[in-house]
DNA sequence: TCGTTCCCGTACGTTAGCGAACGGAGATAA
DNA sequence: TTATCTCCGTTCGCTAACGTACGGGAACGA
């Protein structure tokens, strides 16, 4: 006897859908490997796919139209893009790319939009997703006008943690400068400032986490609002 | 003979319903006059009404856990609020208050909810609004990450302006540094540079915009691609 | 009319972060 | 092994913005 896929999928959204709901879309999702540094869409090119991603990271960075980029949301197992999607837009608002070797189920833009139309748990739990992912841009948004460099720093290394297996991140200083938007120098000088104090330790190309409750304390404030909010919101969906 | 009552409202979601549809819903409207001040919701405490505003302007703020605040976005004519209602969250998850003196139509949550689910076109335009507004939200947060407090400020006068009629917008400095989230002597100073160029005008208690491709200019990357992306949304919806 | 309150202007020392640049050390491929 | 490339550490001078504080003028109420 064959296990049944849905146990087998550890994207949060799809695992809340009740069996008969996701009986009705599993036989549209493909499932797909997107290595570090994959684009998964360019703003205002069109959607082809939706992502759920079951493993791995993936972010969302806003370019101004001078070239500047920031960051604006992360997302992971817990999530799925483009969230333009529901709004059956059929452009990408934004640079999506993966930063953390992923595994996706992924399904077409026109069934994704059937699905929304005639199954109402995945609509409903797919605006979920994407009132979730509003909170964490309401508060990216306040911690780039209130923290500085360090707290962020903290803050994102924690969400990256959040979503991967392990203590290890792979990733270099000039990637996370342009994460949290700040120059690479100060990049390195705030992780020394968090390796001083033991909460993760520094190597070329990775960031390993020692001390998460340490760390989480040092990012006070920054850290936790949007993660209370994503696990209310996905609390009682049904 | 009566004129139909859509044609009088000023509400840029609502004016968008085709007229049947928007019959269906007109008779749950009740129009309100929000003064500056007003406080429409409170983060954590429950969704009374769904507000369209016809004029005036708004504004969600984020408080963090430490009692930091930041504003998130502003809505007027061009929205409604609080958006998370399309998630079907009973919740409010940001404070919202009156910012300028509004008129608005709401509707209470439960007929909120209910045109949700047997009104396509209501929810249509709905969802797009909110995917409007977290566009908004991503621009901001990048503005925050990039732009200096002078830019930032030119770039909060003109999504004001855009909101108002006329040239004059009532607000004090330090309410304006809370919106910034920058100290209040910074918004002073920030102004009489603006002035200085004589892209606005700088009085007790208001400011008056004088040349607004002036100030358009000034701001550069900092204004404008939101408000593409909202004109885009907006066309063709049906 | 006079006190009180609310706003705004300004100042000062301090700090975080910038832009730019250089050098060194680890990884990679010939 | 050697050359090359990527990534990281550090420096320097500079500016924006901070926290704090004080004073003055406008508005308002008694």
């Amino acid at each position: 006897m064959e296990t049944p896929l849905q146990t087998t999928i550890s994207n949060k959204l799809l695992s809340l859908l009740p069996p008969d709901d996701f009986e009705r879309i599993s036989g549209k999702l493909e499932h797909v490997l997107l290595p570090r540094g994959t684009s998964i869409g360019k703003s205002g090119q069109p959607i082809d796919y939706l992502y759920f991603l079951t493993s791995g990271i993936g972010s969302i960075v806003v370019e101004t139209p001078e070239g500047h980029r920031a960051e604006a949301g992360m997302f992971g197992f817990d999530g799925y893009v483009p969230t333009s999607a529901v709004a059956d837009v059929e452009l990408h608002a934004h640079d999506v790319s993966i930063q953390v070797d992923a595994e996706a189920y992924r399904m077409s833009f026109a069934d994704f939009r059937h699905a929304m139309e005639t199954n109402r748990s995945f609509s409903r739990v797919v605006i979920r997703a994407m009132e979730a992912f509003s909170i964490q841009l309401s508060y990216t948004l306040a911690s780039n006008a209130i923290h500085d460099a360090t707290e962020r720093l903290a803050r994102w290394l924690l969400m990256c943690h959040d979503r991967v297996p392990g203590d290890e991140i792979a990733l270099t200083h000039e990637y996370l400068a342009v994460m949290l938007a700040v120059r690479r120098p100060s990049v390195t000088t705030s992780l020394h400032l968090l390796e001083g104090s033991g909460f993760i330790k520094s190597e070329r190309g990775k960031v390993i986490v020692r001390n998460r409750p340490g760390l989480q304390e040092f990012a006070r404030d920054a850290y936790g609002r949007p993660e209370e909010e994503y696990r209310r919101l996905m609390k009682d969906l049904f």
